[in-house]
RNA sequence: GCCCCCGUAGCCCAACUGGCAGAGGCAGCCCACUUAAAAUGGGCACAGUGCGGGUUCGAGUCCCGUCGGGGGUACCA
């Protein structure tokens, strides 16, 4: 059988020797180093310096050890398709791979593995790094760095030292030049407080204003975490038993659940370390629009710092607390001010500290018997509704969404518009952690306040006429002129939403009764983790209790070799119980004496025993890949500058006005990340670049998502998966939908993701033993565009072998392995036919549209496999085309046709614009938009001359009949459309 | 509920600022090579763009509505 093969087909045995032979060689020759101005690596006289540059980045992968499956390399192909092709325009390329490799999975997988994170990450890594090889990856080598190597996580620890040592001024000149706002030194706030330049407003027991210097080193300590960048707090936090950690708010899911592993979280009141990214909310918002990103990603993130614009309003209530008969304001935010005058109830969070001050006694006279749940006096019942909210998981809160509940506080507060006595409830529809956590409820313009009026029979006030045809039992949330909305002082009657805003906010200022507010959904990250398996904080805690940052010298704060790593993980349903991070038990290493070079002199510490979560050491290794060496600094100034520094022009779609904010050229990777990784990212990145380190104010210029593949599932009657591989497609004799059958037995088909239990893994390995890389990397690229998600097809990856058999065959005869190319001049056909494909391609890689650049290399073939023999002037250029995509067999048929040097820097052949342009051209003819006549006319007809040919045409005649011509619209020299 | 994206041959996908619906691939059918085959070569056929309106000389493309699929988010005041 075998033996009938001809001896030099482009076979997978052949292919996968050609591709092992290349890869050695690229390896062994560094083909894919690229150039740096400055740094450990400068290599200021490289010609590729002054010829433009890309910097072409993937998502790095976990190294996770559950095995790869096709979908995985999709983007890493992309890439390093896009970065192949720009090395043949001439730009000095950084593209590059690394490994996010601290972090839950790979612990988990050691925990289940019963080895060492270490040991059993290193090899994933090991199995990874083969496989990216096999598949032809033309990644930088001596750039790859992994975020375990202490080598790179010394600089992360820095990082954190320099957010720790850091404060947010927003009165400062922005750096940037517009605007105020950005990071500074702690110790310039420490010599505020110290001259007395700011004011510390403390005060002692007698009221006398406290100095600085009066101050004890855990009272510094304490002022100072309300403005460091990363502080202690203690707050609820996302406690997650079944983890055995603590979680930021962006790794739990909507239900309360945790992303990974989906596990219950609580809220639990614990001292956590927090970056304060939330000072960051307003330029994280606003810089989204000078980025080229999917909007898709930019509403996500928009959505999740959730920035809205209002006013803080004060309402008065009478004080309850014996001893004291004043009042006590109560303060809502609200996005609608200009609805104050309907505002006929406040709503409070169970959880309002405000709530002891202001319940009072006894019912008032002649209280809405549905207002008191029956409890005696309003604290019973006010206690009781607490309990019960309190005792509500997140889950149930939101199924119990639609129904509204509450009570009534029994105190009724000052409408501020216009004096009226509006009840106070306490309801759990009222968050405490948004906003105030108190609202002024406007029924006739909120549905879920007119739904607890509703509820409560309580009274409904329309301020802003509802547009015409408007339900008269549902709220008006729309756009109208206000109504019934004046006092003595100020009318909002007849004003749209926007104007009666700015006239009542501006009312409310002149009277001290409120202001306009900005609040945002975002929350501060909560930056520590209970695990083993990440990067040491570079802190250490005093006798006194004062954390401490070790100084630089001291990094990196190595993560102890310990015997027992796992997390102490509890009942995933058990709520009181409390974290416990491995590295306490680490006695040795938790107890030190240093002299931390402040002047002390040695002393004893103990060293924070938390760990970073695995994000830390994502934030920042865009910027380690331009310096990866550099043992100064965490990347050079002038590296930066020339890889990711601003560039003159803003980003495609940027407003008018928009500056670059420099980043990496093009970053490829998962949606999943849209939120996570990418916020925190541009956070440490804007914190860098207040500081002074680096000339970029975003990570990332350009972002795509790549879709991914999915596969089909097939199951048996009994509805259990059955191998995908080994099902048969039964067409329908009638040439309708086809069946499927495993083993004779009908399946049914569905769609999904792959995976081992749906018995519908493909995986690239076994894609290269049978195919070979190249046959791989040509069929996924030529699937469709990079963003969709599209279903694996084995059966289909043929086509892509059998386009490079055929460009083989064109160069190489089967039988002998000669060259079957002749040096005999392209008739004009061919060469016209090449050129297209040349400009055609070109732009394509250009757009990352690889699969039409695709279509476009196969065409050309099929058209040169139709000669007697392929043309050498017209193979040649193909085979430079080919390249990128099947860079294997592209440099084997390169070294084949006479050449020496490796293709991956040779030119990419250029389009004549003479060979572009056709002489003649089909002239579409159309009669009321329907074609029907073609005429072959030169390209450079006049409008004149071709309406006349048109209505020459008999064809043209024949459906005219004599009908009078209305209109001709001549669109030279490719259509003409008659109106009749 | 709200927001976003996508619906083109049996399947994956092309189609520039509106201008001939088809570039490419899979599967199908026919023929050739072959004792037989296919990861061989050649050829053939297959949809009027989810559905309903509108704008236009002309709509896959723009607008409105609707259905289906996917994603995000969810009492955020």
């Amino acid at each position: 059988m075998s033996e009938r093969i001809p001896e030099h087909r482009y076979t997978a045995a052949l292919a996968n020797e050609i591709e092992a032979r290349w890869q050695e060689r690229w390896e062994a020759e560094d083909t894919f180093a690229s150039a740096n101005p400055a740094g450990p690596w400068a290599d200021p006289d490289d010609p590729r310096l002054g010829q433009g540059h890309r910097f072409i980045m993937d998502m790095f992968p976990y190294p996770s050890g559950t095995g790869l499956h096709v979908g995985h390399p999709l983007g890493f192909i992309a890439t390093d398709v896009h970065a192949r092709f720009a090395r043949t325009t001439g730009m000095n390329v950084l593209h590059t791979m690394g490994f996010d490799a601290f972090g839950l999975p790979a612990e988990q997988y050691a925990v289940q593995t019963g080895q060492h994170p270490r040991v059993t990450t290193e090899r994933n890594m090991e199995i990874y790094r083969a496989q990216l090889r096999r598949l032809g990856m033309g990644h930088e080598q001596r750039r790859s760095f992994a975020t375990i190597d202490p080598g790179y996580y010394r600089w992360t620890q820095w990082i954190f030292t320099q957010i720790f040592e850091s404060w947010y001024d927003v009165d400062a000149p922005a750096r940037t030049g517009e605007g105020t706002g950005r990071a500074r030194p702690i110790r310039e706030l420490v010599a505020q407080f110290a001259s007395g330049e700011r004011d510390l407003d403390l005060h002692d027991d007698e009221g006398r204003p406290r100095t600085w210097a009066d101050l004890s080193p855990v009272e510094q300590a304490d002022v100072l975490d309300g403005y460091r960048l990363a502080y202690l707090s203690s707050a609820p936090v996302n406690w997650c038993p079944g983890l055995g950690t603590v979680l930021s708010n962006e790794e739990v899911t909507a239900d309360g659940r945790s992303e990974r592993g989906n596990f219950p979280v609580f809220k639990r009141n614990l001292s956590q370390w927090m970056m304060r990214i939330t000072a960051y909310a307003d330029r994280l918002t606003d810089d989204l629009d000078r980025l080229d990103w999917p909007e898709k990603v930019k509403l996500m993130q928009r959505n999740w710092i959730g920035r809205s614009v209002g006013a803080t309003v004060r309402f008065d209530v009478p004080s309850a607390s014996s001893g004291h008969d004043g009042t006590l304001p109560l303060h809502v935010f609200t996005t609608r001010p200009d609805t104050l005058f309907g505002a006929t109830f406040m709503v409070v969070a169970p959880e309002h500290p405000s709530l002891a001050e202001i319940v009072p006694d006894a019912w008032p006279e002649g209280t809405d018997p549905r207002w008191t749940d029956g409890a005696p006096d309003p604290r019973t019942a006010v206690t009781a509704y607490q309990r019960m909210a309190s005792t509500k998981s997140d889950v149930e809160r939101q199924a119990d969404a639609k129904t509204k509940t509450g009570v009534f506080t029994g105190a009724f507060a000052t409408n501020p518009v216009d004096g009226r006595q509006v009840p106070v409830f306490v309801a759990d529809y009222v968050l405490m952690g948004y906003g105030t956590g108190a609202i002024m409820a406007v029924p006739g313009q909120d549905q879920r306040d007119w739904d607890f009026a509703v509820a409560y029979g309580l009274p409904i006030i329309r301020t802003v006429q509802p547009t015409e045809g408007h339900p008269e039992d549902q709220a008006f949330t729309g756009e109208g002129p206000a109504v019934n909305s004046a006092n003595d002082e100020v009318s909002l009657d007849g004003l749209g939403v926007a104007e009666a805003k700015e006239r009542i906010i501006a009312w409310l200022v002149e009277r001290g009764l409120g202001r306009e507010t900005v609040t945002y959904r975002l929350r501060d990250w909560l930056f520590s983790r209970q695990r083993y398996w990440g990067e040491p904080f570079p802190v250490v805690w005093d006798e006194d209790g004062v954390a401490h940052t070790v100084p630089d010298e001291m990094l990196p704060v190595e993560l102890p070799d310990v015997p027992d790593y796992s997390p102490r993980t509890y009942e995933p349903e058990d709520a009181d119980s409390s974290p416990e991070a491995p590295l306490a038990r680490a006695t040795d290493w938790v107890e030190v004496e240093l002299d931390l070079g402040d002047g002390r002199g040695v002393r004893r510490y103990r060293r924070e025993t938390n760990t970073m979560p695995n994000w830390a050491g994502s934030c920042w290794y865009h910027l380690r890949y331009l310096d990866p060496a550099n043992e100064d600094a965490l990347v050079d100034p002038t590296v930066e500058r020339y890889w990711i520094g601003p560039r003159p022009a803003p980003v495609a779609g940027a407003p008018a006005g928009a500056t670059d904010p420099g980043g990496v050229d093009l970053y490829v990777g998962g949606v999943e990340h849209a939120v996570l990784h990418l916020l925190y990212s541009r956070f440490w990145h804007k914190v860098l670049f207040d500081l002074g380190y680096v000339s970029s104010e975003e990570p990332f210029r350009r972002l795509i998502n790549q879709g991914m593949i999915e596969a089909y599932v097939y199951r048996d009657a009994r509805g259990f998966p059955v191998p995908a591989a080994e099902v048969e497609e039964v067409p329908d004799p009638e040439g309708g939908a086809p069946t499927f059958t495993w083993q004779g037995e009908p399946v049914t088909q569905e769609y999904g993701k792959m995976g081992k239990s749906l018995k519908n893994v493909v995986t690239p390995d076994e894609m290269c033993e049978q195919y070979g890389a190249d046959t791989f990397r040509v069929y996924e690229m030529s699937m469709g565009p990079l963003e969709q998600y599209r279903p694996w097809e084995t059966r289909a990856v043929v086509g892509s072998m059998r386009f490079l058999q055929r460009l083989w065959r064109n160069v190489v005869d089967e039988e002998t392995g000669e060259l079957t190319v002749t040096d005999d001049p392209m008739d004009v056909e061919t060469e016209k036919a090449l050129h297209r494909t040349i400009a055609g391609v070109r732009a394509d890689y250009e757009a990352l549209r690889t699969n039409t650049a695709i279509a476009k290399m196969i065409e050309l073939n099929n058209h040169l496999t139709k000669l007697p023999a392929a043309p050498r002037a017209a193979v040649e250029p193909l085979v430079q085309m080919v390249a990128p995509v099947a860079p294997h067999v592209a440099e084997e048929l390169w070294s084949r046709l006479g050449h020496e040097g490796s293709l991956a820097w040779a030119p990419f052949p250029e389009a004549d614009p003479q060979l572009l342009v056709e002489d003649t051209v089909t002239c579409v003819v159309q009669v009321r938009g329907k074609v029907r006549d073609r005429l072959e006319v030169a390209a450079d007809v006049d409008e004149a001359t071709l309406q006349e040919l048109a209505l020459a045409s008999p064809k043209v005649q024949a459906i005219i009949d004599g009908a009078p011509v209305r209109k001709v619209i001549v669109r030279a020299p490719g259509l003409v459309n008659i109106v009749v």
